[in-house]
DNA sequence: TATGAATGAGCTTTCATTCAT
DNA sequence: TATGAATGAAAGCTCATTCAT
């Protein structure tokens, strides 16, 4: 018996971000992705029982991924303004980083039929066990939550958007920001 | 007759933002614009000389309307604290009254192909030029325009997006923020 | 604005019959189809929303065909033996004059999803008024719908389908048939 | 191990008909028999060299099987109206006893490229064997072999066929039948 | 022998767009 | 201007079959 290729599995899920980075959700036909797969298209239903699904599944890890990197970042015993920073920048240093993967993310999320799948919250539950433990110490005020999550990432996922269309320098742009949410969130 | 095809030529408007709504950009085929405006297809081609074109010269039209509809809201001689919560609350209600408005924006800003043909920037610009007047009076932050921009409305149009999947209060949701970027904002 | 084409539509149900009499039920794709009559696939899909639909509504008209077939060769005032003569000999003249038709319907008639379309009673219908005439002047005997079509039209379907299989002479068999009938049904 | 591999091959003919029951012979794929079976697609090219080839295998196997089911029923010194009886109750029964076996093989026998693989005539062989017989001794009229054929099954299997969609009594339906076949056929 | 992985070819269907009126 | 008909191209997906183990 043949084994599934581990490596095969691993092309189809890049080219899935790579196309869609390319051509918009809407110009990634299966077809398509299984050309930069260089697999058949019949294979990835091997993989994936259907398009929806494969879209679904995919996203569903690459929404973790970029918490993931955030909670590399962290140090222990980080100052309130640390932690901020750190959000702040590491957040943008993913999506310069992994710039295929945070495109693809935003695309799916914007998706409606997509972004139901995958719940925001659950993905960055460590950070927030992390924001939560600042607040408990008395150092980050007590927000809720929806609206830490809002001011946090948003801004941040906007400017990263739209660093290229509107003509402005990124480094200063987030050096200010970071002392923004500084301002607004710590005691 | 001038009466009639103005008519049509906003019947498809209409239900270029209805379809979109309901079936996602993707599921938007021309043929059910055309039945949705209850047109032939062929008619959409008299006013649009392609698919992509009708798509980026609506979503154009309706960038700008959130902003429009953000302008009616402002009194003259509010203070600081009025403008802060008149752009946040005002915003926040044009997502719900015009829900279709609203996502068709927000799908088409997501969409990369779509996504050029519109600046952000020029859209908003008589909210900046309010806000510009508040900076100078000294009332406003001398933040630079994309942070503005960034916290004043992501956080918003995050909260609008996710009311559903995230189970909170909106108006409290709301009233938080509403504190919060006066706290940010203002002198 | 481009009419329908009558001819069009026509070719496509020839192209249908034709399709199936070559490739069987099974190999009669759309795509062969919409060859078959020098038309695009797409085409199809102006006259029927979908395959099944198509093969339905084709089957039902051809369902009727060899019943009109058998009504046309009746004449007014004939006696008993001829009524059956004519029945069991038109029914078969039918089958050769219309092979693709006769083979087409009996395909689909053995087509489970098909077969529900199409009730065989309701297509006899006029033939069977007729029989009943001569039940109720005391010519046929009473034998009950059911038994009478399946002792009158099984049979012939069995020979036609199978004369060139088993090697008979039709003719020969089939006044040998019509003997049997007449003296089976008859008083 | 050699009871193995019988199993195995019972299961995958097993699986054949009960799919083609539930899916229609169109919609019997390989890889749905397979999963039926509990087999790998693979492994049912082991024991056919093609699904055709597996098709005609299975059909001419199951083609002799209402024979000789029927040939079962039979008692030694019958009397011409009990061969009749038996001849016509044995096959409904079977209709109604085998199910999945007899609509398999009917729809196989509507499958022109099937159809051709198995000869009707040899499959009911030992049944003629029996009815010439009878005619020698002068108890069954001397109707040619077709013509027995066609008036002896055919009508049953329109009956088994039809029991449901027309609105009749099988018994009662059959009684009749039982009667026509004695008038018709005995001396 | 037996298998799950893999695939090219083909399926049904829809698409954006153009044609003919 | 306005249209329903028409279509080539492509969509998502399944097929019978073969491969590699």
């Amino acid at each position: 018996m043949r084994t599934r290729d581990l490596d095969k599995q691993q092309r189809i899920k890049k080219a899935i971000v790579t196309v869609i980075l390319k051509e918009g959700i809407n110009g990634a036909s299966v077809a398509k992705i299984a050309q930069e797969a260089s697999v058949s298209p019949a294979t990835i239903y091997i993989y994936y029982s259907n398009k929806e699904e494969m879209l679904a599944e995919v996203f569903k890890e690459y929404s973790h991924e970029s918490y993931y990197y955030l909670m590399e970042q962290m140090q222990p015993e980080m100052s309130g303004k640390e932690l901020i920073e750190t959000i702040v920048r590491g957040f943008y240093s993913y999506t310069v980083e992994h710039e295929e993967a945070f495109s693809f993310v935003e695309q799916c999320s914007r998706c409606p039929s997509l972004a139901e799948t995958v719940c925001e919250t659950e993905c960055c539950c460590d950070v927030f066990d992390l924001i939560h433990k600042y607040q408990e110490m008395g150092i980050v005020k007590r927000y809720s939550d929806p609206n830490l999550s809002a001011v946090l990432f948003s801004p941040v996922r906007f400017l990263a958007m739209n660093s290229r269309s509107m003509h402005f320098n990124a480094e200063d742009q987030l050096a200010e920001l970071v002392q923004m949410m500084q301002d607004l969130l710590l005691n």
